[in-house]
RNA sequence: GACAAGGUGGCUGAAUGGUUUAAGGCGACAGACUGCAACUCUGUUUUUUGUGAGUUCGAAUCUCAUCCUUGUCUCCA
């Protein structure tokens, strides 16, 4: 039996902002949309964050069985610059400065985008689709919407009739709790030559001027796509008209997600998402990130420690371990001090798995391993609470080092229990990697072993000057010398 | 200003009315181990939940006020 069956998950819904049931369209499947990244530059901390708490939503929903189709696109046009004049498609403009062709922009930043979330360990989605490719299907569902008369033409470009929308019975506002009308009775005054009927409406087609670069042909003259459109397109084309979950930061809650079931809805007639989830934000010591200011860090250079923010590069398993130890829904402070306490934690829950195959069993259980495994899948089923889950394993740890110590005990039947569950939460679940390994080489193992026979040698010699040179001249090059009862290893940082 | 999400120990971060005298991780302290350390393991420890009122037999959890942080405000993920 699947496991879903036996595990009632709760998810919290933005737009009920509550803990619902999970129930899904079609029994034992899941349609998940999340929206991806802008492809015009390197992708950002906080983005990173999303997209992993979504991978980690993404394999828990597979542990329990289901079979997902997990869709995240890559906007590769559409999304407009503020600052410029006149409004700029931000992978245009990038490739203007660097004086390339955007598509070369929106090559280097994919690949630089997977690149990263392969190092971080997410498990691809089945479908990237990407705005570009689904030109056709955007002007499709224009079209559709028009019909509708929910959207109309000025100068060549489209936009979305809200206020029309809204009298016919139809709640813009729902996801964010914006009220239109006093939106409309406050901006209006502000808004001076905007060739829309209300600011409130949102752009479906914008005509290109003639120094944009991306655009494409339609029946309103040449153009590119709204912003909004894509999702709403990629997400019904691939899942159909209802989904049960949709995901993205909670930034992407208004306008962007307003605008998707707006959109939707306009054209099937039903609510597009069953499920809406949003990742919170991260901050990066204690304020927001920001590049103008330098306190910003890419994902790529906390691996390498090439940056001015983190005292020495950590593992892509201790970053990840360090986000899933905060729930996806709460506000997470990314600091030095933070990183280095969750690599201890980290380093002792991977540790005792890794205890786990050399454990001793016996005829009993001086630990109730059902009880504790059912612990845990209740914490995931909570609205996929991983601190509680963590918390958990901790529990586990103990009870295995104790184990080693001989002050518990397990039965062979536990221990098999004990250790399909750890491998399941650490490595299925959470999508932990084990940093440690594929450390070091050969040669430089056999440099080191023999430098511990030497040390061992002048330790037997009561030699202690030349054994703790050796010992903290290593620690200084990062090899830090472990001395066990059953003699000396070591370990790489 | 409006809308949204938050403010919990030395740090991080759970818990939304009683089973929590606030989980877990880190730190600190002690013990084991060690030639001494480090590593590792074991144990102990800390706060009364931004502030001020209120509801309740009982509140971190509900209500009101107030201060602060973050996000968004419609052609700026």
């Amino acid at each position: 039996m699947e496991l879903y069956k036996e595990n009632q998950l709760k998810i919290y819904n933005s737009l009920s902002k509550s803990k619902e049931v999970f129930e899904t369209v079609t029994e034992g499947r899941v349609g998940m949309y999340v929206c991806g990244p802008t492809v015009y530059s390197n992708v950002h901390l906080g983005n990173l964050r999303t997209f992993m708490s979504f991978d980690m939503v993404f394999r828990y929903l597979l542990h329990l069985g289901y079979k997902v189709r997990y869709v995240r696109n890559i906007t590769d046009a559409g999304h407009l610059e503020s600052d410029a004049e006149e409004g700029e498609d931000k992978i245009a403009k990038k490739a203007r400065l660097e004086q390339i062709e955007p598509m070369e922009v929106v090559q280097r930043y994919t690949v630089d985008f997977h690149d990263i979330t392969a190092k971080y360990n997410f498990l691809p989605p089945s479908i990237e689709p990407t705005a570009t490719g689904h030109i056709v299907e955007q002007i499709e569902m224009i079209k559709e919407i028009m019909d509708k008369g929910l959207a109309y033409e000025v100068n060549g470009s489209v936009y979305f009739d809200v206020v029309k929308y809204n009298e016919e019975g139809n709640n813009y506002g729902i996801l964010s709790g914006r009220n239109i009308e006093d939106a409309i009775h406050n901006t209006r005054a502000l808004d001076g030559q905007s060739e829309k009927k209300n600011p409130q409406d949102f752009a479906l087609w914008k005509q290109a001027n003639e120094f944009h670069i991306m655009r494409w042909p339609s029946p309103w003259g040449e153009g590119f796509p709204g912003w909004h459109l894509e999702c709403s397109v990629m997400s019904s084309k691939y899942l159909g008209d209802q989904i049960d979950i949709h995901g993205g930061g909670m930034d992407l809650k208004f306008p962007h997600h307003e605008c998707e079931i707006a959109q939707s809805h306009a054209c099937s007639g039903v609510q597009p998402v069953n499920y809406w989830m949003h990742a919170n934000m991260l901050l990066l010591n204690g304020q927001k990130m920001s590049k103008s200011t330098g306190n910003s860090i890419l994902p790529g250079e906390i691996l390498t420690g090439e940056n001015s923010i983190l005292s020495k590069a950590f593992g892509p398993g201790v970053v990840r371990f360090f986000i899933m130890q905060a729930n996806y829904r709460s506000v997470l402070d990314f600091s030095n001090d933070g990183l280095l306490a969750s690599e201890k934690g980290y380093n002792r829950l991977m540790e005792a798995v890794s205890l786990l195959s050399a454990l001793k069993t016996s005829g009993s259980s001086s630990f109730d391993v059902v009880k504790w495994r059912q612990e845990c899948y209740d914490a995931m089923n909570d609205d996929f609470n991983t601190p509680i889950a963590i918390a958990k394993l901790f529990d586990a740890v103990k009870f295995i080092n104790q184990i080693k110590d001989n002050k518990a005990t397990i039965t062979s039947e536990d221990l098999e229990l004990l250790t399909k569950t750890m491998n399941a939460f650490v490595y299925d679940i959470l999508g932990l990697v084990n940093d440690a390994k594929d450390q070091g080489s050969n040669k430089l193992d056999g440099t080191v072993e023999l430098l511990i026979k030497l040390r061992k040698e002048a330790r037997e010699n009561k030699d202690w000057a030349l054994s703790d040179k050796i010992r903290d001249e290593l620690a200084e090059l990062g090899i830090q010398l472990k001395d066990g009862r059953e003699g000396t290893t070591f370990t790489v940082n």
